[in-house]
DNA sequence: CGCAGATTTGAATGCAATCAACACTGGTGG
DNA sequence: CCACCAGTGTTGATTGCATTCAAATCTGCG
């Protein structure tokens, strides 16, 4: 039985801030509308106002923007417990689209009740903001990749973030995840063609370091393939270290 | 004669968010450690600890991370005014560096006076995290431009966003501004080789969009850039529209 | 079964990187 | 004062990574 939709934003408002049971128990007091949307359909479509956050409960979420012709480039992917436009706590409009790579489970969480909480609890309001910012040092990560690192790393790149964060959200195995997520978006997320991640996702599993079956991915060389990604898992950390 | 720190400091913040009067003289309060860093040194290394923030005064700071084989990726440019690691609040240690372009003079705003100044004033820890989300929508752009569009429309996008950054900080002129970076840095930070980037320049001068002399370029045909770079330059808006 | 979407493969093209000179600039020191 | 030098900008030639186009499987599903 999966867990609540209150435990799995206390998951992941853990990884960021520690939460004290005063704390987490205000966040279950939280209204929640529930809502569910098809695959690769709008949850909040760029320009448009809500007075709510969406929150993740289940499925794969993305962000993304169109450009002119068709082109699209897909900002980032979000999983159970995470809260996808907290900025719009603070913009009144997006600047992007958000949608469901697949089927999803959301809830939208009045702002006004969002605020009320960070209000009352430090904790809570503290573990907004490193939200926002290691979303932000994500961007980074992928800008650097994107911006300097050849088709395999990026592949490989994405595959040891996602695998990391699922990781921490108690969403993945212990050596392999599952990644709904076409070649085609893939593709979208890296700047690259489709064609050719099809061609370096074989490479990766010819050099033996993954194998997938399907949207499962195993990673059959965890070192190795963090070695060609140059992949550094400290930005993912939302909590200061001692 | 140069505005003093602390107006620099509140013009940007006055683009983030409406800043009263009393916050205003708040801000002339805080503490600064003025520093000036020679061109092309780092003011804050990747990894660093500090317990200041860093507010740009003159010159253009920008940050960086370097990769694998001398591969460097600029994450993100910053003019005076703006204060490019204010997330050093919340996080103690850099994923990545800062460093001037130009001889650079900045102030180090101790944490705990803009936590302080944060706590007695909302509209202060408004446009603070605003700053955030500007930054990140910047970061969206940019993962845009470059997953997605051609070299040509890389550049003319970047210049489309560094004239209108600067001219709402009152730091360029109607149709040109001063942009002291070399082409090799260009190129680091659109993703692409000094090469190739003099020769998507010669074209945007040939093709009439700009007309540079040295670091000074003029916008010829801001319409026409814009177009090319399918520039939309509501992701700057810090404050919220009616 | 038949269809739509996804993956895979092959071939051709092209954008941008790389390699290699050369020109231009400003600054430095003899 | 001028030769030298390093950094920057420019140009040409070549290479190669990734895209594009096209078509052939494969897969799940109504």
């Amino acid at each position: 039985m999966p867990p609540s939709p209150h435990e799995r934003l206390i998951v992941y408002l853990a990884t960021l801030a520690p939460l004290g049971e005063r704390e987490r128990e205000a966040v279950r007091t939280l209204p929640l509308r529930l809502r569910e949307t098809p695959a690769r359909n709008d949850i909040v479509h760029e320009g448009e106002r809500s007075d709510g956050a969406c929150l993740v409960l289940s499925g794969l979420v993305f962000r993304y923007k169109t450009l002119a012709q068709e082109r699209r480039q897909i900002l980032s992917l979000h999983f159970a417990g995470e809260v996808p436009d907290l900025e719009s706590l603070y913009r009144d409009r997006l600047d992007h689209s958000i949608a469901a790579l697949t089927r999803a489970e959301t809830a939208s969480i009045p702002h006004a009740a969002l605020r009320a909480l960070m209000h009352a609890h430090r904790g809570f309001a503290d573990a907004v903001v490193r939200a926002l910012l290691v979303d932000a040092a994500i961007y980074r990560a992928w800008l650097a990749n994107i911006g300097r690192r050849s088709a395999y790393a990026r592949v490989a790149h994405l595959f040891c973030e996602v695998f990391a964060r699922m990781r921490k959200l108690g969403l993945a195995d212990a050596d392999s995840f599952r990644l709904p997520m076409t070649q085609t978006e893939i593709a979208d997320a890296n700047g690259l063609s489709s064609v050719h991640v099809n061609r370096v996702l074989q490479k990766l599993r010819r050099e033996g370091l993954i194998a997938s079956k399907g949207d499962v991915h195993e990673i059959a060389d965890r070192a190795a393939l963090a070695q060609v990604a140059g992949f550094d898992p400290r930005y993912l950390d939302g909590a200061s270290e001692a």
